[in-house]
DNA sequence: GACACGTGGTG
DNA sequence: TCACCAAGTGT
């Protein structure tokens, strides 16, 4: 029997039962209880796919990904452009460098088998206390406690929080740690996360069908759409460059790999001036470069960039920086996004002949 | 603890 | 429109 007004793992079970969404990395918790385990290096690809990053947005790189290198065997065999490539248009490109640093050592040193423990876990490069717990607890049924923004979100309003974020994290991941059970921890994991992304959402929760509606605080208080509290955010400067795309007369494209630390690190890009208050202009090569009359817009987590791009048809000839990349060799989705407004601006400049 | 680090969807 | 937001990690 059940008393309505405390939150219970079970109660929230009882829900993921009915509710859970069909994800293609995820053994749902009926196949779940026939025995079926889900793949880790399945889980530990999405999991970190998933960090900072929506579900719509990583499904189909999953499946690329998948298709293209379906063990961690295969991916840590890969070419670091081939990988830096299919990740370009996700995002937070660190993300992809760690995958194949780690992918590298459970290939290198733990035989191909991902560590089955969240301390284990945690050792691995890109795998910090999140990603360690969830897949500690989803892919080997482990208890231990996941906080995300979900959590966090859920924790807030469940106990009516009202310390700011970060700040009140120790206490939400208390208040989490306390809810764990020991049966069923990885579909109570997905389960509480669920119930945040569809349920407890940041803007209008849907309080009324939520498995938790009779014991939340907030709920009862009227403070669910005001949690969780957040301290608040540093405007966004905004920063100038300027890209040049030069074509060679065979089609090809110049192009140059970015340093691996920093801002789009790893990734393929065009040439260009540092994006600073007022740039210095540094084309890749002499050329009768003409500017573009529409700038590429486009906003970084902590500013905002306006990239004018400079085009150029060349002959043969050797740049300062960078190489050219024939149309066989160049995919402009292994660009990451800036420098694909950047092309795609230029592809209409190109196309267009001269008067 | 603070900051760097992408992108697309949303109200 | 634009600020906010998303299954965070590394330094």
């Amino acid at each position: 029997m059940r008393d309505g007004t405390v939150a219970t793992a079970a109660d929230l079970l009882d829900w993921y039962d009915r509710n859970a969404r069909v994800m293609p990395w995820r053994v749902g918790p009926h196949d779940r209880r026939d025995g079926v385990r889900p793949d880790p290096y399945r889980v530990w690809l999405s999991e970190v796919m998933l960090q900072q990053t929506t579900v719509a947005a990583v499904r189909d790189y999953f499946h690329r990904f998948i298709a293209r290198w379906p063990t961690v065997l295969d991916l840590a065999a890969a070419e670091d452009a081939d990988v830096m490539g299919e990740w370009a248009g996700l995002g937070y490109y660190a993300r992809a460098r760690n995958l194949l640093k780690c992918a590298r050592v459970v290939a290198d040193q733990h035989g191909g088998t991902f560590p089955d423990a969240r301390e284990g876990l945690l050792q691995l490069p890109g795998i910090g206390p999140y990603t360690a717990s969830a897949i500690a607890s989803i892919a080997f049924d482990r208890p231990e406690t996941v906080v995300d923004g979900n959590v966090e979100r859920v924790m807030a309003r469940l106990h009516d929080v009202h310390t700011p974020l970060p700040r009140a994290k120790p206490e939400l991941t208390a208040l989490a740690a306390a809810l764990t059970p020991q049966a069923r921890p990885g579909d109570y994991a997905q389960a509480v996360m669920d119930l945040g992304a569809t349920i407890c959402t940041p803007r209008s929760p849907a309080c009324g069908i939520c498995p938790w509606r009779d014991p939340c605080l907030a709920r009862t208080n009227g403070t669910a759409a005001d949690l969780p509290r957040k301290e608040p955010k540093k405007p966004k400067p905004t920063r100038h460059g300027i890209a040049y795309i030069a074509r060679r007369n065979d089609g090809a494209f110049l192009l140059e790999r970015r340093p691996d630390k920093g801002l789009l690190g790893g990734m393929l890009g065009w040439p260009g001036s540092d994006w600073t208050d007022t740039p210095d202009p540094a084309p890749p090569m002499q050329a009768d470069w003409r500017a573009l009359p529409a700038q590429a817009l486009h906003t970084f987590t902590h500013f905002h960039l306006r990239l004018t791009v400079m085009v150029a048809d060349v002959g043969h000839a050797n740049p300062q920086t960078g190489q050219f990349l024939p149309p066989a060799t160049f995919r402009p989705s292994d660009l990451p996004t800036v420098m694909r407004k950047a092309f795609d601006l230029a592809r209409a400049e190109f196309d267009t002949p001269p008067d």
